[in-house]
This record gives C-alpha cells, sequence and structure tokens, in this order.
DNA sequence: CTGAAAGCGCTAACAC
DNA sequence: GTGTTAGCGCTTTCAG
C-alpha cells in the first residue's frame, strides 16, 4: 500500500547510460547546439527508456528561465483577483504549464500604478512568463523590457504584445442582429468600463449593427457586474421608457438587468428581450433563461499560456476565437 | 517609461556587505542552524536593506523543497477539474503560495486509480506539497511516504494528515432547524455521492435533525450537480408526494431542483421549501434566492496552503469553518 | 560534433 | 558560533 520514492533518472544517468557525455545529452535532448542525428536519436531513446524527465528546477536555476507563469491582472482594487471569469483562466494556465513542470502565480497590477508590480515581477528569477488579463495600453507599451518576449495579453493588444481573445465584435454583431431580426427597434447597450480596451470592438459593433439596420444607439456605461446591469437597466428606463431590448457587455450584467425588469413586472422577453455575452453557467439556469454568446475562455488562456511558454517572440497581433449565439427564452 | 531589470542582490552580496560568509548569513535568515543575536540582526537588516529576497529555485534545488504546490483532485474523469469550487481553491492557493514564490499545479487523481499519479507527485521534484481535494480515506492511507508531511487535506481527515473543511454538520443542522421552525414537516434530501466522505457529516446532521423533530428520514443520492437535483427532486415527489422542504446537499443542486418545481408548477415556498448549501452566487440572484449556509472556500483553502508551506507535520485533525445560514425567499 | 569544466544561488556537512 | 567545502541537476562556454 505504501509507494517508496525511488530517486529520479538523472541526466547523468542518461548520458552513462547512452555513453555520451552530460553536455552532450543535454544538446540532445534540448535540441540547443549542435547534435549528430545517430547520437540525438540514441540519447532520446535511453531517455525515453529510463523515464528521464529534466529537473525543471535545476534547468530554471542554470537558464534562468523561471518555475512559474504570472497571471496579472489589471484592476482598481486587488478585489479584481476574486472572479469566475479570471478563476478559468488560472485553472487553464495551471494545466498548460502543470504539464511542463511550471507553476502558476496570480498577481494584482494596480490599475493606477502597475509599474512597480511590474518591475518587481521582471525582476524575480522564479517568473517564467506572464499573462496579462484585461490590461491596458498603457501597461503593454512599457512593459519592462525583460518581460518582453514572454509576456502575452488576453483582451488588449498592441504591436510588441501578442494578444488572445474572443472575438467579440462578431459574437456582438450576432447577438445584436438576432435581436434587431427578432422585431426589436430600440434597443440599448449596457457596456464595460471605459480604461478597458478589450470590450470596445463589442461596443462599436452593437453601435454599428444598430445603426445599419436605422436604429438608434443608446449606450449606458457599468463596469461588468450584476450591480451594474441593475442600475444600467433603471437609467435606460428613466432616460429611453419605450426601450424595447436591453443588450449586455456580459451575462453577469444582462442578469442584473433581467431580475430588475422582472421586479418592475416587465414581460421578458415580452415587453423587453435581454442578451448577454459569455454564456456563464447561471445563464442556462436563469429564470428564462438568458440568451447569450460563448465565450471560449479555456481555448483563449490554453493558446496565451502556450504561448508565453514556448515564446515564439513573433511580436503582436492578436488571434481571435469564435463565439456563437446561444437563444434561450429571453430574447 | 522602461525599467530595466537590475541584477538581483544574492546571498553572497548580503553576506559580503555583513562582513560575514553566506553560509552565516543563510543560517541567520533562514533561522535554522545556530547564529549569534547580534550577527542575525545585522543580517538581516543588511538584507533587509538590500532588498535581498531568496531565489526559490536555487533554495528548491538544493533542499529539495520544491517550487510548486500541487492541487490535487479526486474524481470519475479529469472533468473534476472545471469546477467553480475548486477554481476558488486554486485562486487561493496561488495567493498564498505565490507570496512565497511558489507556483500552483493543478491534478487530477482518478478515483479508481490514484497510486500512479500520486506516486509521481511523490517523486516529481517541483512539487513542494499538496493540497488534496475530494480525497478518500484509501488515498489518506495510502499516502506515499515521501509526501507525508507535506500533504493537507480539503474535505476527507485521517490520523495522519491535517484536513480542512467547512463545518458542514452545524450548517446543515442550523439550515434544516430552519426549515423545521417555519413548520415543514416533510423534509427530503438530496445527497452527495457515497464515496465521498466529505458531506457524510452533513447528512448525518441532517438525518438527527429531522428524527429529533419527529420527522421522516427521506433521503436520495445525487453527485453535487444540477442535473441531480433536478432528478433528485423527480424522484423524491415520485416517492414521498407530500413533500414539503427539499434540502440539497449544495446550491447546484438545490437549484436543479428548484427549476423542476416551477417547471411543475408548485409554488416555493409556497408547496415546497427549498434550501440548499454553498451560497454561490446564483444563489442569491436565481428566481425566488435560494436560502442557503455561507461556505467560507477562501479560508479554508488559505488555511491549507499555509498547513502545506509550513508543514507543521502536527498529524491529522480537522479544522473545521464555521457556516452561516443564509435567509432568502425559498425557504 | 563532442567532452571537460565552470558555474547558476543556495544549503548542509564538517571542521575550526 | 562561524567559515570552509561540497555539491543539488542542469546548461553553456571553450577546447579539442
Amino acid at each position: 500500500m505504501d509507494h517508496p520514492g525511488r530517486p529520479p533518472v538523472t541526466l547523468e544517468h542518461v548520458a552513462r547510460a547512452a555513453g555520451v557525455s552530460r553536455a552532450t545529452a543535454s544538446r540532445a535532448l534540448t535540441g540547443s547546439g549542435p547534435s549528430a542525428a545517430g547520437t540525438r536519436e540514441r540519447v532520446q531513446a535511453v531517455a525515453e527508456q529510463l523515464g528521464y524527465v529534466a529537473d525543471p528546477v535545476a534547468r530554471a536555476l542554470v537558464s534562468g528561465r523561471g518555475t512559474r507563469v504570472v497571471v496579472a491582472v489589471t484592476g482598481m482594487t486587488a478585489d479584481v483577483l476574486d472572479d469566475a471569469y479570471l478563476a478559468r483562466v488560472v485553472t487553464t494556465t495551471a494545466r498548460v504549464s502543470g504539464a511542463e513542470g511550471l507553476g502558476v502565480a496570480l498577481q494584482w497590477l494596480p490599475l493606477d500604478r502597475p509599474w512597480p508590480t511590474l518591475e518587481q515581477l521582471s525582476r524575480d528569477r522564479t517568473v517564467a512568463g506572464a499573462v496579462l488579463v484585461n490590461t491596458t495600453a498603457a501597461v503593454l507599451a512599457g512593459l519592462p523590457r525583460s518581460l518582453r518576449g514572454r509576456a502575452v495579453s488576453i483582451g488588449a493588444s498592441s504591436p510588441d504584445v501578442p494578444a488572445f481573445d474572443v472575438d467579440n465584435g462578431h459574437g456582438v454583431r450576432v447577438a445584436v442582429s438576432h435581436l434587431v431580426r427578432s422585431g426589436r427597434r430600440r434597443i440599448a447597450m449596457i457596456t464595460g468600463p471605459a480604461w478597458l480596451s478589450c470590450p470596445e470592438a463589442g461596443e462599436a459593433s452593437y453601435a454599428a449593427t444598430v445603426r445599419a439596420a436605422g436604429l438608434p444607439v443608446r449606450m449606458v456605461p457599468g463596469d461588468f457586474t450584476v450591480a451594474a446591469g441593475r442600475a444600467g437597466v433603471h437609467e435606460v428606463l428613466r432616460r429611453w421608457p419605450d426601450t424595447d431590448a436591453v443588450y449586455a457587455v456580459c451575462d453577469d450584467t444582462a442578469l442584473g438587468a433581467l431580475a430588475v425588469l422582472q421586479e418592475l413586472g416587465r414581460q421578458v422577453p415580452g415587453d423587453v428581450a435581454v442578451a448577454g455575452f459569455d454564456d456563464v453557467p447561471a445563464a442556462a439556469s436563469s429564470g428564462p433563461g438568458l440568451t447569450t454568446a460563448t465565450h471560449p475562455v479555456e481555448q483563449i488562456a490554453a493558446a496565451a499560456a502556450h504561448a508565453v511558454l514556448h515564446r515564439p517572440d513573433r511580436g503582436g497581433g492578436v488571434t481571435r476565437f469564435p463565439s456563437e449565439l446561444v437563444v434561450r427564452a429571453s430574447a
């Protein structure tokens, strides 16, 4: 019933068994530096057979590559770390980097004063790379030099830093088009906070879609929370009482709006349709069922983590992941 | 706008500045081994002033203490890693171990074949310790020797492994008592899966509370999912049509039950009261608002992570964290 | 293309 | 109580 911890096999063992030096074995295994095809194959075979796995700790010590991927989240307060969306990013990052012997760390980046923290991260020898979440253009532009090439962004993009995000431009267009197609003519949107650049595409997309249909643009600011949805829908109804659809930047906000509408006795979707974005679990189980669009967080986070680890260093550019409309009863 | 990565200060620098050897500096800083009070203070002052932080990588290499805390989750399939509750545990573990320069890893432990994975973990030099989630008595009893003393459990306990859990015995008692006090007389419970020992206290508590009030015990098995709540409430109504309250092992299950009851046209709480456990976000925002009891996951996970890192090695024993009743409209 | 040698930053024996 | 001496497992010059 017990499982003794047999001493692990080291590079020395592999080298000896393959009849080469440690240096040669290292080169053959890592692929860095020259090595004869025959030797390489032999060493790899021996390593495989012995079940050799390079010790990430030793490797990190000598190469300075670090032992953990930091998920750094920009926000006003450290409370941004308590977030269901972020938790999925962290979990996925853990799965991806775990496969390479690396761990994950979580760091809050103060919105108004990110530099001290960033500098500290860049100096921290344990940091293998960083996944920037909800970050700003300023942070991306002023990234410490030593973090360049091993930092990626989820959301905002820049010329230097590769970014990964849901294609919410498309997601929003499809959702708002759905509202238009189903006969809605006065569609308001509750947006995200102004400082965040990632939902910009969504807001632009809403405005464009609505305008293209000859309908009025009605936007009210929010901050991704349920409370913002509650407050937002009140403001919408105050400013434009004839609104017949509310589109929210995310499901949490949409659910807040939905709750208020029901409290006010408005029929959903009879009087007012509601749609959101993200397809969180609660969207499916809440009252009428919330119409929304999917947000492939795990795919995005996995791609981001991969990019950090295998730093292809191919500069900036956004990789977008598709979002799909999920029609439920609310719209 | 740029932040150069000044070379980090090493133990060598501190030692030199304090006029001692590296070994002495190390002893003074770590507190292991003898060191004169005066020397210790001086070294610590210098270290502080220089902003010295021991490199966890080097430390791990030589001491074999590892660089990451593994959160190991028992379950039938790897799907258990996709779970909101677990995500909170991971996030919290990341915050706690992050402060010490360590990362977090996530590992699935197959319910029916945990040993190969456990053995591998015990051999992995990067593993500083393990937080076992949803684990079984068998795993705890057969833990590889080298993992002892640096593994803790969230949930199940054993004589050897310290455990941390919510006091759900008390939480359930309070919730079920609330149902009894508000006039419910035929209270059914939808439980968790049989192999999991952690909700046992809750089930026993339900049975005891209900019996003490002279009421019948009505239990139906589930598995923590929304689907289990849907199926469970159907079975409850089939077997005991006069049931006037459903208590579920967790909020997800309670929400499933609630949805079915509403679909069937039963008034909640008029005809049937519903209560759950966990106080998930959806409990507050769902339809009538779900009565439940809090589950201080972050506190529990933080305590568990601390215990792993500072391995006091003080054997088994459970530390329980209080749960509080949250009364909403559903009961 | 390969081997020998030199460390990465730190801790742990062992002498003094 | 303190300094000296060895490494931990790996990568990486530098000669051959």
